[in-house]
DNA sequence: CTGTAAATGCAAATCATTCGCAGTTGCAGG
DNA sequence: CCTGCAACTGCGAATGATTTGCATTTACAG
């Protein structure tokens, strides 16, 4: 593969960062998942690195999506169309909805869900150390005010919730 | 099939309340998924029912549990152990939390989690048709690191478990 | 330069799940 | 009791995503 001049893709520089062994196919890979802003499977990854540079394989793209995963640098998502999907990996952990009239998937973060949840799990006596949650939706259209103003009145009540059954 | 004379089990009288078409091998995976307190997969299903009665194939069990879930006999989960996993539909939308040491599955309920997740879905501009919310924790406070391990055992654990209960 | 370990591409293997098809079964209607 | 047909079943083959064995290429330390 012909050595790549261009600057170094965001994901490239975390890699080198955590000591993760760069070839000219991984680098490839990396750019593809930095210019991604959306949920690509495998095929769809190697679909893009191909079309900026031929020599690359299915296999090594599924290796290599392996090698970023474990390394932390991108994260897998499963969204129950049976294929694996990518992302960068961003400080921040959201979560996702998917529209299921036309498969787009909408990113959220709700730190009052977080907090509960994480309260639910101590209340079983656990420790969380991860969460899964996907939504599945139709969009249905209201007045944003409406429902804003229903959230903030749930959080409220929520937040109270939450103080009440934090143990200690 | 020798016809079960045996009274029916809860999921068959819901199968008939429903109009879903029994037969024998229908009425054995309904007795097995009835009995089962757990969250069995597709090869265990079967291995339940033959157990029971030979005359099953694994085809059937799959037909069948497809059959049941479209008619919300049964519920589908995904643990994200790549098999999917079913257990008899109660009323109650339940969600699972994965204890990391030893792959337990506790259940849990909380009403203010489903309403704070309606209530985002709400803001995102969307009805809510389905979640997805599992938990992974482990039952006491540790180090990442050590949980990162764990976790890595686990998974080894559980990937030659699942080798192993496959002969031949 | 050279030698070696790691990485790659290709094709074949896996694994869960579905499907085609030929034989079987369960009745509705006679 | 028969009969006929649609639905159901078992088997094995097909599927689609993912992994892996192996021969070849690449990276690069010495
Ligand atoms: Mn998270
Ligand atoms: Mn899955
Ligand atoms: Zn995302
Ligand atoms: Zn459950």
């Amino acid at each position: 593969m012909v050595p790549n001049k261009h600057d170094p893709s965001r994901l490239e520089r975390i890699c080198q960062a955590k000591g993760v062994k760069m070839t000219g196919q991984r680098r490839l890979i990396a750019r593809v998942l930095s210019d991604s802003e959306d949920h690509p499977d495998v095929e769809q990854v190697y679909r893009r690195a191909f079309a900026i540079d031929s020599e690359i394989s299915m296999a090594t793209v599924y290796r290599t999506v392996r090698l970023f995963e474990t390394a932390g640098v991108i994260e897998r998502r499963d969204f129950g169309d049976g294929r694996a999907r990518y992302e960068a990996a961003r400080g921040d952990h959201h979560h996702h909805l998917i529209d299921l009239d036309n498969g787009k998937v909408i990113e959220f973060r709700n730190a009052e869900l977080e907090g509960l949840i994480e309260a639910v799990a101590l209340e079983l006596g656990y420790r969380l150390e991860g969460i899964r949650l996907e939504l599945y939706g139709m969009s249905a259209p209201r007045s944003a005010e409406e429902a804003h103003t229903r959230t903030k009145q749930l959080q409220a009540r929520l937040a109270q919730a939450v103080r009440d059954r934090r143990p200690r």
